[in-house]
DNA sequence: TCGATTTGACCAAC
DNA sequence: GTTGGTCAAATCGA
């Protein structure tokens, strides 16, 4: 398994092609790894292990891909830069348009409300969107020159929840928002009771399925901060758990045990595509952008069980949108059947 | 009155 | 030429 290749010996081929390949690669090892849990009672830990390991690897492998080709996280260089002559009533000799923050990550919620403090600033209807799409940055920046920014969308496939893409680490000091993150006992209790956001692997058909999911989910939670220490040493102190949303996803079916897995698991992928600004991140967002406890429904609760391409959307944000809009969408995490 | 939001315009990137 | 991100004047609301 597991060559940690990915990408970087793909000789040419496109991104997306290397990253689907990974991606089925990754099913694959799922769907061993699920029959592995079902049909023995006596699995072997380490070949667990190392299926997880690999899966782990592919996926970083495959997000580290987009995080390499992502647009929009500095502005080229190349570009000729506009004349400074312009004229008018709101021209200005700089340029409105700055580079873009890095991307830190997408999530789905069903509140605007993450803990942080934005200010408003644009909204605009994007083409081929029915819904608008509002610029958020954060408050402090005009008295902290914080550079966070996000984008908040109505997700139309679930009007009821909003894609939020987050741009930039806070650099603001708010102990207001200042909030403990959950990731309670990942390493070494028992799964969460309640995972409703993670990316199934299972196979409806099987009851079993939720069952092996846990132990799999806790398998790569555990992985994850086997391969984080940071992670390990940061979380291990928490004794809270964000608000975790029931039922969250319309019409999720889904077992209570799916939890922040891929959020969690996604953590790794994330840092992996933004080590350059994002050393920690722990999930889809980083711990800056996770709700505060008593922020009912806040951030980062809301990925359905069975994704659907907005709930995949902080995959296609370092593509520019394409990821999650195109023809693999089925194939990339549909392993639910 | 003041801070937040709205909205049309500007402008870089494609 | 089109699209998307940002600016800032106008407007709103507490």
């Amino acid at each position: 398994m597991a060559s940690c290749g990915g990408a970087g010996d793909d000789g040419g081929r496109s991104p997306p092609a290397v990253v689907y390949d990974d991606l089925v690669e990754v099913r694959e090892h799922a769907a061993t790894l699920q029959t592995m849990l079902q049909g023995s009672p006596r699995v072997l830990d380490m070949d667990a292990r190392e299926l997880v390991k690999g899966m782990m690897a592919k996926l970083s492998s495959a997000m580290s891909v987009f995080g390499s080709t992502s647009g929009g996280v500095e502005a080229s260089s190349g570009r000729k830069k506009r004349s400074a002559t312009a004229s008018g009533p709101h021209r200005r000799s700089t340029s409105r348009r700055r580079s873009k923050s890095p991307f830190i990550s997408m999530v789905t919620a069903r509140t605007l409300n993450d803990g942080k403090t934005w200010r408003k600033y644009g909204q605009k209807y994007i083409h081929a969107s029915t819904n608008p799409r509002s610029y958020y940055r954060c408050s402090h920046k005009p008295d902290q020159g914080c550079q966070a920014t996000r984008q908040v969308q109505e997700s139309e496939s679930n009007p009821s929840e909003y894609i939020i893409s987050y741009y930039g680490q806070h650099t603001c000091k708010d102990p207001s928002t200042f909030r403990s993150l959950f990731i309670q006992g990942a390493a070494d209790a028992a799964p969460p009771a309640d995972c409703s956001n993670l990316i199934s692997f299972t196979s409806i058909n099987g009851a079993a399925a939720s069952t092996s999911t846990s132990a799999f989910a806790h398998c790569v939670v555990k992985e994850a901060v086997d391969l984080h220490p940071m992670l390990s040493s940061r979380f291990s102190n928490y004794s809270s758990s964000p608000p975790v949303q029931e039922g969250v996803s319309s019409g999720s079916p889904s077992p209570a045990g799916h939890g922040k897995f891929m959020q969690y698991a996604g953590g790794q992928l994330v840092d992996v595509i933004d080590q350059r600004t994002s050393p920690l991140t722990v999930g889809s967002a980083p711990a800056e952008y996770w709700p505060v406890a008593g922020d009912a429904g806040a951030g980062m609760d809301s990925f359905p069980s069975s994704p659907s391409p907005s709930s995949l959307g902080f995959m296609s944000g370092s593509l520019g949108g394409s990821f999650g809009n195109s023809i693999y969408d089925d194939d990339l995490f549909g392993f639910d059947s």
